[in-house]
DNA sequence: CTGAAAGCGCTTACAG
DNA sequence: CTGAAAGCGCTTACAG
C-alpha cells in the first residue's frame, strides 16, 4: 500500500534545476500577471513557471503561514454537524471559502459551554485568522472573552449582543406562521419553542407571539414550552404541551426536526398531524415537502447564510467595515395546516 | 471589536524570561513525565512548565509541522455532510480524532468525480497525514491514484477495492430486510436501490435479493431502481417503479432518506405506506422513529464507524496493519412494514 | 533583473 | 544538565 514517498518539491528544487536563487522562483511564483515584469524577466518567468507546473510544485502552507503570519485558516464552530441545517449552512461557508482561498475548519459543540470553549481554544491554537459562530448564545459574554483576543468573527444562524452576524430574520419567519394560522382560524396554539438560549427560537417565537398578540390573543404561558432542536427534543416538548392542558388546535414549532418530533408525539396520542391539528416547523428542509403529511413551514437561506457569513468574514480579515444582515424568510404553505387534499 | 493583538508567546519568550535557551525550554515542554530528568533538571523543568502555563504558552503548529514534518492533520472526504448519515459518521471521526491528538479537515465532493480529485489534492496539499474517504466508488481507479502518492487512508460507510475499510454489514442488513418482509408474506417487491457506484446501496440491495432467491424468488429487473440517497431520490426512484407496473406490496429503499421520499411519492399516488403497502428503509437515523408512519429500518453504527475509521487511520499512521472492519447492523421493525397498531 | 540575508517558531542530534 | 547549531520551506526588504 505504503508507496515511495518522493521527495517533496520546494523552491529549492525548482531554484537548483534552474540555476537560480530560491527568492527569485518565489517572486516569479508569488507575481500577479499585472506585476508579473517586476519579478524576473519575462524568459525567467517562463522557466520559472514551467518547472513548477511539471514538477507539479505546491508551496507548503506550514513554511508560507509561519513566515507570514497568516494561515488562511477559519475556524468554524457549529453546535451539532448532524443537523441539517447546520451542515447545510456549512455547506455554504465551505463554497464561499474556496472562491476567498481559504480553509475550514469545523467542530461540534452541541451547546455544551465546556465544549465551546475548549473548542475555540484548539481553532485558535491553529492560528486560524478568522471564526464563524454557528452555535452563539444569548448571552454575548462566551463571545465577549473570544473578541477580547483580537481574533475577527462573524455570527451564523444565531445572532447575539452587536457582533457581526447573518442570519434569517427569524422574528419575520415566526409571525408569518402567527398570521397564517391565525387566517385559518387557530386561536388556541401552542408553540414548541426550541432552546431558551438560541436567538432562532427565541425570535421565532416571538414573532409569532407578536402576530397572536397583534390580534388581540394573548397565549397563556403553559402553551409555549421549550425544547431541545431535533426530532426527540420537539417530541418531548409535545409530550408536555399535552400533558399541561387539552390539545391546541395548531402548535407551531421553530424547525422542521422538531415539528417531525411533534408528529410522533400526536400520533402516540392518536392526534392526526393536519386534521386533528395543524403542525407547522421552520426551515424548510428536504424532507418537509416528503413527508407522508407534507409540512407547512418557512424557507430560510441556510446555505446562503454560510456563503454571506463567510463574505461577511474575509471583509473583517481585510479590515472592511462589518454589516450585520438579517435574511428574508418565506412562508411555504402545505397540507399539516391546510389539512388533506 | 478588534483588541490589542498581544504579541505571541514563543519558545523565545520564555527562554528570556527564564534565562535558558530555546532547545532547553523545548525540551522539557516535550518530555513525558517519566523522561522528565533527561530533559533538565528538576528545578529548571518546573520553572519552565510554571511559566508557559502562566503566559499560557501554545506552539505554533506551523512552526511544528514545518520541523517535524508531521502535521497530525487528517482530510475527511464526504460526498455530502447535510446528509445525516455522512455528518454522523464525522461526528464519529471527530471524537476520535482529538482522542488521537489529531485535527481533522471535512469536506464535500458531491460524488462528483472533478470534485473529488481537486478536493483530495487540496487536502494533500495541506500537507494532511492521511486522509478518510466517506465518499468511495466501488471503481477503484481513484483511489489507485492516492495509494500511489503514499498517504495512508482509509474508507468509511463504503468500501472499495481492498483497501482499507470500516464499514457496516450492507449485504447483511439488506438480507435482514428481505427475510422480514418475506415473513410478512411479501412476494412482489420493489427495491429503491442507490446509487450504483456506492458499495452501501449496492450490498444492501443485493443481500435483500439473495433472501428473496434463497426463498426462491426471482425479483424482476423493472422492481429495482437505482436511485439518489436523498428524499428527493427517493421520491423519483418510487415514482419510476410505480409507472413501470402495478404497485408491488412492498417496498426496500436503501436509506432513510430515500425511504421518506417513497413515502412522497406514495402519497402522490394515494397509496399509504404501512397499510397498502409496506416500507422498509436503512440506518435507522432519529427520524425513522417520529415519523407520522415509523418507519421500519436496519440501524447501522454509523458514529462508530467513523470513531473505528479514525483509529485504524491512525495505526497506519504509525506503520501498524490494516484490517478492514465490517460492523453489525441490526433490523428495527416499526409500524410502516406492520401497519398500524 | 537577480541574489543574499534574515527570520518566522520550532526540534533534534550533538557537544561539553 | 544545558547550550549552540542547523535546518524545516517560505517571504520580503534590501543591494547591486
Amino acid at each position: 500500500m505504503s508507496a515511495n514517498k518522493t521527495a517533496p518539491v520546494t523552491l529549492r528544487t525548482l531554484a537548483d534545476q534552474l540555476g537560480l536563487h530560491v527568492s527569485t522562483v518565489s517572486r516569479v511564483l508569488h507575481a500577479d500577471p499585472e506585476a508579473s515584469h517586476r519579478a524576473a524577466s519575462s524568459e525567467t518567468f517562463a522557466r520559472v513557471r514551467k518547472l513548477a507546473d511539471e514538477l507539479g510544485y505546491r508551496p507548503n502552507p506550514h513554511a508560507t503561514s509561519l513566515r507570514t503570519r497568516r494561515s488562511n485558516l477559519v475556524g468554524v464552530v457549529v453546535p451539532q454537524l448532524s443537523d441539517i441545517v447546520l451542515a447545510t449552512i456549512y455547506e455554504g461557508i465551505e463554497e464561499s471559502a474556496s472562491d476567498y482561498g481559504l480553509s475550514t475548519f469545523v467542530t461540534n459543540t452541541r451547546d455544551d459551554p465546556g465544549l465551546k470553549q475548549i473548542r475555540t481554544e484548539m481553532m485558535l491554537d491553529h492560528r486560524v485568522d478568522g471564526m464563524i459562530f454557528g452555535d452563539a448564545s444569548l448571552d454575548p459574554a462566551f463571545l465577549g472573552t473570544v473578541a477580547a483576543k483580537g481574533v475577527p468573527f462573524v455570527l451564523v444562524n444565531r445572532r447575539s449582543g452587536d457582533y457581526p452576524s447573518v442570519t434569517c430574520d427569524d422574528f419575520l419567519g415566526g409571525k408569518l406562521v402567527g398570521e397564517h394560522l391565525l387566517g385559518l382560524g387557530h386561536r388556541d396554539v401552542g408553540v414548541v419553542a426550541g432552546e431558551p438560549y438560541a436567538s432562532t427560537g427565541v425570535d421565532r417565537s416571538a414573532g409569532f407571539l407578536a402576530a397572536y398578540a397583534e390580534a388581540g390573543i394573548e397565549i397563556p404561558a403553559y402553551r409555549v414550552t421549550n425544547s431541545g432542536h431535533d426530532a426527540r427534543g420537539g417530541h418531548i416538548a409535545t409530550e408536555k404541551l399535552l400533558a399541561s392542558g387539552p390539545p391546541p388546535s395548531a402548535l407551531f414549532a421553530v424547525n422542521d426536526f422538531a415539528a417531525i418530533g411533534a408528529f410522533g408525539a400526536l400520533r402516540d396520542h392518536g392526534l392526526r398531524a393536519g386534521e386533528d391539528i395543524a403542525v407547522a416547523g421552520f426551515n424548510d428542509t428536504p424532507l418537509a415537502a416528503e413527508l407522508p403529511v407534507p409540512l407547512t413551514t418557512v424557507r430560510s437561506p441556510m446555505r446562503e447564510m454560510g456563503r454571506r457569513g463567510l463574505a461577511l468574514l474575509a471583509g473583517m480579515m481585510r479590515e472592511e467595515e462589518a454589516q450585520s444582515q438579517r435574511l428574508l424568510p418565506q412562508l411555504v404553505v402545505r397540507a399539516s395546516t391546510t389539512g388533506p387534499r
